[in-house]
DNA sequence: TCAGGCCGCTAATCTGCGTTAGAGCGCCGC
DNA sequence: GCGGCGCTCTAACGCAGATTAGCGGCCTGA
């Protein structure tokens, strides 16, 4: 077993997510890292975190590696529906519906905390204000999957993939996991093609398009991007739905 | 102008949404009915109701005609990603969101309230447990549109068709809209193309063929089911994303 | 009464993208 | 040291679905 570089980053990403929200202080800080309080759990690369149908008890905060939320049908046919990075809480809404609708998948190893509703209460009881940060990036959540559904039903593969690199540019940079214009792209071609309701093939295609078009360099699982604006341009990307009021 | 016949709905088909979710009483319709102080407001065909970039400060409640959330793109390109119907909110985030980042279009001629938050406050103080219902609802819409992605991704036309047809019987059937397995679809089939990420004139032709092979009749905005279980067997329907935990 | 807009429907053409097949590479376990 | 697997990448082929164009019916307003 190949074991990942895991750096202790703890709720860190999470609360540099929220700062993205709204204005947050040491005390908030503070107040987050009960969330810290369970055993971190881990669960390698291909495996599934939940399954649809089950009904879990726990909301899970993604500390380190990339995670996904998919769909399949009963031939086999599977989309993801969306990405969780560092930061990210898979289901919320555990807490009010009764029964998953979909699946939760590691596509790295992955490291995340289970957490549970007496934790948040905890969180919220102490600085009242959170939970409107926490409501936020659920409903932000809700936008991401709106902005996916404008991609997959009137972008072109090109536009749809450039949409996407600039998206995880942004999220990524948000919980500090961007390095300049270059990131961390730890998942494979096959994720990608899944996500964009794409084929392999014509996924690697678009990629070689891309390069050819000096919008990025990929290589090593290390996503360069060479032109923003003009990365931007072709994906027709507006910031808007990400809902970073700050910064 | 042509008036649609309009029945005085009110709050009913909400309350009877809300009742497939958890089990409710008088004195939660009872409760509800503050949310009829304002007046009703109307709104044309084709008009929108709200714009991506507003800010509005109410909640809108649908209480006849259809209405749907949309993104479009600068060159023109317009993706419809939720339908409204009787008895749903558009956009419960406008209390935490302080952007629209999609778009609201009357499909119909619509009668709806506007919604002071202040009024919901009323509502939530005297019974408690319908918060939950309400965030019940907004995390439904949430799943559908999930499944919505993996319908545009994954499935063929026809297959995606279906399954909208057999997504919209149950949500009228919820509401008090359904005769047996008939009920008016009032939109056009270019919006059906929109939502579905089609061209016009293959709907229409995925239509025909849904005819062809007597799944439904359709005819003056008048939808017929058939054959209920060929029609969710072609679609892989699940209804498990539509949580109505009763009944 | 006529013109124009909206809507449903169909035919012909072309191409974007899926499918199938297969090569090369690096990693891992045996 | 070898076999197998996961991943990237390419070529050839064929079809599903977009595009363009156009007809006819209905409704509405001038």
């Amino acid at each position: 077993m190949r074991m990942t570089t895991l750096t202790a980053a703890g709720i860190e990403p999470l609360f540099r997510l929220l700062g993205r929200y709204m204005q947050l202080e040491d005390a908030d800080r503070n107040a987050l890292t009960a969330l810290e309080a369970g055993p971190v759990c881990y669960r390698e690369a291909r495996h599934d975190i939940a399954r649809e149908g089950e009904n879990p008890k726990v909301v899970r905060l993604l500390v380190s590696g990339w995670a996904c939320r998919y769909k399949d049908l009963p031939d086999g046919r599977r989309q993801i529906v969306g990405f969780f990075l560092p930061g990210d809480f898979c289901d919320l809404n555990v807490y009010i519906l009764s029964e998953l609708d979909h699946s939760i998948g590691a596509l790295t190893a992955v490291r995340y905390y289970e957490i549970q509703p007496q934790q948040f209460q905890t969180v919220i009881e102490e600085r009242p204000h959170l939970l409107r940060a926490l409501l936020w990036h659920e409903m932000v959540s809700s936008g991401i999957q709106r902005e996916w559904l404008l991609s997959i039903g009137q972008r072109s593969p090109l536009e749809r993939l450039a949409h996407l690199f600039v998206e995880l540019y942004y999220r990524l940079q948000a919980v500090g996991l961007a390095t300049g214009l270059s990131f961390d792209l730890p998942i494979t071609q096959n994720h990608l093609a899944e996500a964009n309701g794409l084929s392999l093939v014509h996924l690697n295609r678009t990629l070689q398009e891309m390069r050819r078009e000096g919008l990025i360099e990929l290589a090593d699982r290390q996503l360069k991007i060479m032109d923003l604006d003009r990365l931007k341009e072709v994906a027709m990307f507006n910031r808007n739905y990400l809902h970073f009021n700050r910064q």
